[in-house]
DNA sequence: TCCAGTACTGACTATTTTGTAAGTATAAGA
DNA sequence: TCTTATACTTACAAAATAGTCAGTACTGGA
């Protein structure tokens, strides 16, 4: 049996945002919808193929809706559909908190690096 | 040559909360110092490991502080810090989002496991 | 003609993350 | 004495996630 009832919100919403890349793909198309290869580059470090899965997913899910012109070469965009929307402005508290606390972040991390070299 | 350096708040974001129950436990302890038995009955389905290897890291983040009774048998509790509770409290919009969204969720999930039946 | 660029697929591998199961020391209670 | 409970560790196995590289079909430009 496959429970499907979350105990809060917060788990309905990592359903969703589960991977390592969405919360960035949603929060870039927050600004406008945007062909593959320019989310490919907005993304730091997504390989093609996780950030095509990921669309994908996201597509699927009913967050991002796909936009195709049907041309050849491809042109492809993506944009959000309302309920990504909805999901957009609720991650950008996140940003802020991010953008915020950066600095202490960027220690954090570097603190991290420092104790994996010693062992 | 690893970079530290995020492109938007919510990378830095995730460089805290990415595991798979981390962002759970931050919100479990919002409402209070809990002991690690409590959590594990709290965020459903961790594991006891993976449990505490998120508590020993958001402890080493300076998320989470560490509070030993010092009593045989042991008696922990663990409490959010001011920089944890700043986190909890940005995490707090993506909760009522869930909320909000729950039964549009589980039907994502439900759909998502019949499409995997199919294949 | 040859090369670059588009969005995407698929095979295969590597890495990371997560889980399972067992064991540690100790004390209180039946 | 035997059981249960605490917080935690360790070895190992499995699964999720990610990465590399090659290939597709087509066009436009050098």
């Amino acid at each position: 049996m496959t429970e499907t009832k979350f105990r809060c919100g917060l788990e309905a919403v990592l359903a969703i945002l589960g991977g390592k890349w969405k919360p960035l793909i949603v929060y870039h198309l927050a600004s406008g919808s945007k062909r593959t290869g320019q989310l490919r580059r907005l993304v730091t470090n997504v390989s093609e193929k996780m950030l095509i899965q990921h669309l994908k997913e996201l597509t699927d899910d009913g967050v991002i809706r796909r936009i195709d012109f049907q041309k050849v070469p491809p042109h492809v965009e993506y944009e959000l559909t309302d309920f990504g929307r909805s999901l957009a402005q609720v991650l950008a508290p996140l940003c802020e908190w991010g953008t915020h606390h950066i600095d202490e972040v960027a220690m954090i991390v570097k603190k991290r690096e420092h104790v994996a070299k010693a062992a």
